[in-house]
DNA sequence: TTGTAAGCGTTATCAA
DNA sequence: TTGATAACGCTTACAA
């Protein structure tokens, strides 16, 4: 088993010194001709690659981005990671996925891992834990030591730090605007609870869409969903007998188990009852009847988040404390889940 | 903004050597107790945590797991690395994620990258590029250079290390057996084309099945897909007109899509035809019907390959010239689009 | 044209 | 009990 050949290595078997090497690797002019080409030859041979650990070392850099998400097996934040991984190897970097498990601690763990040399800065979604807690001495760290971060999705307000988020309000009123444009009356939400952000907003936008069309609140449409892995009983007992038309879901699994749940219940979509999700994932376009959708565009997200932090990674530090919101335009996609064939 | 504190820096303050402090911060007998105190106090107080840059350098390795696979907008694979996760997780290991996307120069670039310094050893699904090109240097050189690799779900025969799989094969026929237990007869196949060495074992598995059953091969029961991700079109012409009792998908994607074919060509699943999907992703659990499975305990994989390369890591370099391969067992997973109600 | 030496942050050995 | 020094692999002034 051969180890790693060094510049040590290739400095001794040739017999000139390891700086003579380096540069003639470089192909420095102040190398001859001849020398340049014997350790070029030599390396090639050899499958000389230079050490990135030492050269991290040396120039005080990764040349890696950071990324942490509170779940890897969630369609959306992979394809963000796409979108990141684009725009960084484009501009030569590196990408580092971890995963916080929606755990507070893992996420910390996972930042200070990665703050302690090997990532340059970091793009991140909070955990859900986090959003409970408030506590985000950690991301605050990790800026005061000089590495940038960038939020993305699930942001905080009171950090103060480049973030990249859609309008989630307006696409929740977007959504709902769908719905009741249709002719939906009876509108009922399945969201989450109010410490997860998007959750909130999505509620919010919902509200205000109904308001905008003189439609009274009402408590009984609603829905917080604490666990949202365990869905299913929630959402069946609340819409047991429900009088409803329409459902708006702030993601996609609350309006799949929706739909399942009205199967059950032997009401028709669209027909009985119209259905409008959130996030455009494999699961609503798969699905029959396929499911309506607004679209985060998580590939985009990505790409700015990764271009904001790269700006910030490269840039003068004259211009390092100006912070920058991208809010990422939301769509809706039609498809068959609110296709009213009768009325 | 603040920079990172260093040793150089607290020894500074503090007026002692950095080794000193070193010391002092491993809690070392050599040192006061006094000092050892105050250098603690101090390290707190600044916040100081060693530079993994560093420590990688001096001690030669790096801790950390490099994971490369096909796709990471792919749910078995996340589950993989979830696995991956926890094991390094509790042995201390850091895991970087890498998608070669399915192209060959990615999944070279991505490995000769982070062989170069960023992690101690490999755990990998080669891309369908790289199935197809037959070209594994980059595999080898990263063993030969000391660095061990584990393979996983899509591996190579000819490459001599650790290895996880499941049987394939073996799940494929179960698959088979169940439809063909069901009373089905006319059981097509929907597979990928033969260098994706896990499409062409299951293609097997199926055949096999069948003949146990002195069911004749037939052609126009067996279609090949090459463009996984458009294979709409393809398995709708396929299926078309096509008397067939029973649907074999290796994939979610193609049982999902065939479901959907069927069901726009007025087939009623399961009552007309039966159909089994392959990998236990939410597709299939969210579905209407639900789809029966083969599971491939995605997790476990990740753990099984964990563990067999944190053994090569850590273990005796006696044990080094040893490679297993492991077997994970599938299992069929029941579910509503094999349960026939008539008959 | 080539080589020496310092430095990146750490730890370990040895000397004081 | 503390500190100087070398080493990990590399780059780069500077000296020869």
């Amino acid at each position: 088993m051969k180890q790693k050949v060094t510049l040590k290595q290739i400095a001794k078997e040739l017999d000139v010194s390891i700086s003579t090497v380096s540069k003639a690797l470089k192909d420095s002019v102040e190398i001859s001709l001849d020398t340049r080409q014997k350790v070029k030859a030599f390396a090639k041979l050899y499958n000389y690659k230079p050490n990135n650990i030492a050269l991290s070392l040396k120039n005080r850099k990764t040349k890696t981005i950071g990324v942490i998400i509170p779940e890897i097996v969630h369609h959306f934040f992979t394809t963000v990671i796409g979108g990141v991984e684009k725009v960084a190897n484009e501009k030569g970097y590196n990408v580092i996925i971890c995963s916080s498990n929606n755990s507070f601690d893992k996420e910390v763990i996972n930042m200070e891992m990665l703050a302690s040399g090997s990532a340059d800065g970091f793009i991140l979604s909070v955990a859900k834990e986090t959003q409970q807690k408030k506590d985000y001495h950690h991301i605050e760290e990790t800026m005061s030591q000089g590495m940038p971060v960038v939020l993305f999705d699930r942001i905080i307000d009171e950090v103060v730090c480049d973030k990249v988020i859609i309008d989630d309000a307006k696409g929740a009123q977007t959504a709902t605007n769908h719905l009741l444009s249709i002719g939906c009356k009876k509108i009922a939400i399945l969201t989450t609870v109010d410490y997860i952000s998007v959750g909130k907003l999505r509620t919010n936008g919902y509200l205000r869409a109904l308001r905008a069309y003189d439609i009274p609140e009402n408590e009984e449409f609603i829905l917080k969903i604490e666990d949202i892995d365990n869905c299913e009983s929630e959402i069946e007992d609340f819409l047991k007998n429900k009088d409803v038309d329409a459902v708006f879901a702030v993601n996609e699994l609350f309006a799949v188990t929706a739909a399942k749940v009205l199967n059950e219940q032997g009401k028709k979509i669209p027909d009985d009852v119209a259905i409008i999700g959130f996030t455009d994932g494999i699961l609503s376009k798969h699905f029959i009847p396929s499911l309506t959708t607004i679209s985060q565009h998580g590939e985009d997200m990505g790409v700015r988040a990764a271009k904001l932090l790269i700006d910030k990674l490269e840039g003068d530090d004259a211009l390092t404390e100006e912070y920058r919101t991208v809010i990422i335009d939301t769509n809706l996609i039609h498809r068959q889940s609110t296709k009213k064939t009768k009325e």
